[in-house]
RNA sequence: GGCCGAGUGGCGGAAUUGGCAGACGCAUCGGACUUAAAAUCCGAAGUUCCGAAAGGAGCGUGCGGGUUCGAGUCCCGCCUCGGCUACCA
């Protein structure tokens, strides 16, 4: 009596499947294929505790769609792959004393395992880990494309998507020299290209963690403060970091956002991240800071020079540069703030505040980003004792030091006006600064100004009393820029990337450091040749922190760490690694060509497979991982090598997946579910059904045990439908018989492979289910059951439930799996009924129902209604005013009395 | 604090975009089959009030207003929950 018995056909189709490659894909397309469909899965790290069921939701609704438009005869990319470098792998092998490839690699078979567990429809040839060699040798390879590349913003062409652009990351060699520098020789000219590569090193504040012995990214520094990993205090140091010119790319990264098929939502949080804001530069003049008296009376010709060379490039050390987005507010600045870390601290701070200003920039210095953002409910800050000369009407106003003036952000310094920013409102009555009010609120009730932050009427401003806000903005900015005392300016939030970490297990950089005869770097670099990639990681039995800031790597064996060029000059490896985000930036495009040897993909494979048409994952990469992915294909694109300007066109994030306490999953609150104990008692195919089921993709919602009994259940009431249960063998059910439909189930049938149809392709699947549910209980009351409509109904549901599906096509007589069978089509005047029925309303509430035709007229429709006894029994006696009928659909009289 | 999203039965969720609120599933209750149970099959069910019953009347999509013949859906003002972000001048 074979019931339904999920573990044996899942396990034998999935054989078949494997057996009969019937899901490797072919990068020529098959004859009659209906076009290209690229379908990504958001890159999985395998981590120790395997699969959880966050990754089949996203994984079953991308399947569905493969094997849905393979059925529509797509020629379909669907691959898998794993994102497995990365500081818990190392961890963890620091615990344990096991080798991070070993824990890699047993985390990678378990991954594999669950995925082909679940019947996913992948092209398993195509699957590889970023710690390949062969694929972090292009890694490395795109790293050099970086270093090679300088950006320039004005350069405007038109790419080979048709479309005009101003910017261009263009080759280092193509990077014109000023001849100043080209006449200091050769070295010069290096240094000046070094500065404007897209990869460029610099001098950074990054979180040193003693108790880890490593440096953390900002991703791995909690809210606190403190390690993700352990818990430990994290603090900051100065150390020379790799950084990618991501800010470059700022305008791009949000222009093109526009034709790309996201929500808005994912859209605007990428805008917000990047936080592109439009102000104005302006100088404040400094001078001689031990006389107020001297300022003042340098200040007039100062301004006077000004209005004659213009706004310079560089303020020099006497002139304070300020960003502002209100330059309106400039008559209402009354004093400054500069970061504490500003260089211009050292030349103005007076003898008397020198004391206080070097301890108040010692403690700061040594707290971490984090710490000085959560001071923020008190306002810090020093007096530095000197003034500087406001612009606008000469007024010498104090300059102190704060932290809350951050010197990554704009120029490192702000004019503040407590009268209409907050937190300058709160500095000055902590320090008790003078406060003005220069703008005006709109709104009379709102009468006082101080503390107003909105846009009104000027006051206490001049000339410029009564403008409006906007007015105000543009013609003060105009006015400056006239005079050379300040300029527009654009602003981002966006900050380089920090690009290397102290660690063993990332990819190298194919990096060399010049020595000079005493071994110390010069400063320079060179590019491992091409030719010469990979630059493997060289196999260390100790790669444990030492409890400085050096890398594993800088105690790698000398043969690995040394070189000798050509030319004779001593060569150093750079031995910080990569961060995890390297290797999953282009994963993605080494899917369409793994095996490539010659090129990290073939550019008529590129041209063919890219960009990516489907792209699900989880919202908690909306910002960086979709961020640095877009930004390598820019400049991947702007070097030739890609030929589309965005690497994904629609992306869907979905919905986190809770426990069945409504909180999120986690060990510590015991509320995780295990993919392999649901696929152990129900089956895959109930899994991936559920999960289906559970309710729209995109959203949030709980798990719910019982749910998954559901569909179950469902799956149950499919197979026994189709199938003889009280035969010995698996037989069709003598009710399945070759009869024609009546009209009626032709009606359901037909409704429900439209409507099935219609919502894989919106991606609204719980609907999808739930037709195919409705289905099931018109047809398995039937006594006779229509061999056909059996037939349709295993196609609509082989999408989501394979294995069951290609089990039941067999019972049903096809002797070929059902994956590249055509999807099942509907004819539209199957669906016509003659006659509906329709709600007659009475002043919008329902008292009635009648049959009208389904194409009756709304006069027909009022007469029909007219003529019930019930309508008769409540319009009797009342005075009908006014008659609303919508054809197929409903009856209203609007009646008085 | 800022931005984004969401509030519909006991629960997860539907609702052709302004037209019968609660599809489908879970849980519940009743029945059939069975010696019994499991499994399966059939059926009931938002809620309050009236009625012995068939049935009838009212109320119902977080709260308060509004637009409309008609609002879960549109507009205005709030409340609650979740996510992201956090001194960006």
């Amino acid at each position: 009596m074979p019931r339904y018995d999920a573990r044996r056909i899942e396990s034998k189709w999935q054989s078949y499947w494997d057996n009969h490659r019937t899901f490797v894909t072919s990068n020529e397309p098959q004859e009659g294929a209906q076009g290209k469909l690229y379908v990504l899965d958001m890159f999985p790290y395998p981590s120790g505790d395997g699969l959880h069921v966050g990754h089949p939701e996203g994984q079953t609704a991308t399947d569905i769609v493969c094997r849905y438009s393979r059925m529509k005869e797509k020629h379909v990319l669907h691959p898998m792959g794993w994102d497995a470098f990365g500081l818990p792998a190392e961890q963890y092998a620091i615990q344990t004393g096991t080798h991070p490839r070993e824990t890699t690699q047993r985390n990678i078979d378990t991954f594999r395992r669950q995925e082909k567990m679940l019947g996913f429809s992948y092209d398993w040839t195509r699957e590889f880990s970023t710690t390949d060699e062969d694929y972090y040798r292009w890694t490395q390879w795109i790293f050099l494309q970086l270093y090679d590349t300088w950006y320039d913003a004005d350069f405007e062409w038109t790419g080979p998507d048709g479309l005009s652009r101003a910017g261009k990351g263009r080759p280092i060699s193509e990077l014109p020299i000023p001849s100043g520098v080209t006449s200091e020789g050769d070295v010069a000219v290096r240094r000046y290209q070094d500065e404007h590569r897209l990869a460029y090193q610099l001098d950074a504040p990054v979180n040193w963690c003693p108790a880890l012995g490593t440096v953390l990214a900002n991703e791995e520094v909690t809210a606190e403060g403190k390690s993700d990993r352990g818990n430990h205090p994290v603090e900051r140091r100065q150390l020379r970091q790799w950084m990618l010119r991501i800010t470059s790319y700022a305008e791009r990264l949000i222009d093109e956002l526009e034709n790309l098929d996201w929500s808005e939502s994912i859209k605007l949080l990428q805008r917000n991240w990047i936080g592109k804001s439009l102000g104005a530069e302006v100088d404040f003049y400094v001078g001689d800071v031990t006389s107020t008296e001297s300022q003042i009376m340098e200040f007039g010709p100062w301004k006077a020079a000004r209005a004659e060379v213009g706004f310079p490039e560089h303020p020099g050390d006497l002139v304070l540069r300020v960003y502002t987005t209100r330059p309106d507010t400039l008559y209402g600045a009354t004093y400054m703030v500069v970061a504490p870390e500003h260089p211009i601290v050292d030349h103005i701070t007076t003898e008397e505040q020198r004391v206080k200003v070097e301890t108040y920039r010692d403690i700061v210095s040594r707290k971490s980003d984090l710490d000085r953002t959560d001071l923020a409910k008190e306002k810090t800050g020093v007096f530095t004792g000197a003034h500087a000369m406001n612009p606008v009407n000469g007024e010498p106003i104090p300059i102190w030091i704060a932290d809350y003036v951050l010197m990554s952000y704009g120029t490192g310094a702000i004019m503040a006006v407590p009268g209409h920013d907050e937190r300058d409102l709160e500095f000055a009555r902590t320090f008790d600064l003078p406060i003005t009010a220069v703008v005006m609120p709109p709104d009379t009730d709102h009468d006082e100004p101080i503390g107003f932050v909105g846009e009104g009427t000027a006051i206490n401003s001049g000339e410029y009393d009564g403008l409006p806000t906007a007015e105000f903005k543009q013609k003060i900015t105009e006015n400056l820029a006239a005079g050379g005392l300040g300029q527009l300016a654009t602003n981002y939030r966006l900050r380089d990337w920090l690009f290397s970490r102290q660690r063993y297990w990332g990819e190298p950089f194919p990096i060399w450091h010049e020595l000079d005869d005493e071994g110390k770097p010069t400063g320079l670099t060179r590019p491992v040749a091409a030719d010469k990639l990979p630059v493997t990681l060289p196999d260390m039995e100790d790669f444990k922190p030492k409890g400085t800031p050096d890398p594993p790597l800088s105690w790698a064996p000398d043969e690995w760490l040394y070189a000798t060029a050509e030319d004779g000059t001593r060569l150093k490896r750079e031995t910080n690694s990569m961060p995890q985000w390297a290797g999953s930036c282009w994963y993605y495009l080494r899917f369409a060509d793994n095996k490539n040897s010659d090129a990290f993909i073939d550019p008529a494979v590129e041209k063919y497979w890219l960009p990516v048409d489907l792209y699900i994952g989880g919202a908690e990469h909306a910002v960086l991982h979709l961020l640095y992915s877009r930004f390598w294909h820019k400049v991947l694109f702007d070097r030739g090598h890609v030929s589309t300007p965005e690497p994904f066109q629609k992306l869907v994030n979905q919905g986190m997946i809770l426990g069945e306490n409504n909180e999120k999953m986690s060990k510590s609150r015991g509320n995780v579910v295990n993919p392999d104990d649901v696929v152990s008692q129900y089956g895959a195919d109930s899994l991936r059904l559920y999960e289906m089921f559970m309710g729209p993709l995109e959203q949030v919602k709980p798990w719910q045990m019982s749910g998954v009994e559901g569909v179950y259940r469902f799956l149950g009431r499919v197979w026994r439908m189709i199938v003889d249960e009280r035969a010995d063998d698996v037989t069709l059910s003598a009710a399945v018989q070759e009869v024609d439909l009546t009209d009626e189930q032709q009606r359901v049938l037909h409704k429900t492979i439209k409507a099935v149809t219609e919502d894989i392709d919106k991606l609204s699947f719980n609907t999808a289910i739930s037709r195919m549910m409705e289905f099931t209980n018109v047809f398995t009351q039937e006594d006779v059951r229509p061999k056909f409509a059996m037939e349709q109904l295993v196609l609509l549901l082989s999408p989501f439930a394979p294995h069951l599906a290609e089990e039941l096509w067999e019972v049903l007589g096809h002797a070929e799996t059902l994956a590249y069978n055509p999807w099942p089509e509907y004819d539209e005047s199957m669906l016509i009924e003659d006659e509906v029925e329709v709600p007659v309303q009475i002043n919008g509430k329902v008292r009635a129902k009648i049959r009208v035709p389904v194409d009756a007229k709304p006069q027909a429709m009022q007469e029909i209604a007219e003529s019930s006894d019930e309508v008769q029994k409540q319009i009797e006696g009342k005075q009908v005013v006014k008659v609303i009928a919508v054809p197929g659909r409903m009856v209203n009289f609007v009646v008085k009395g």
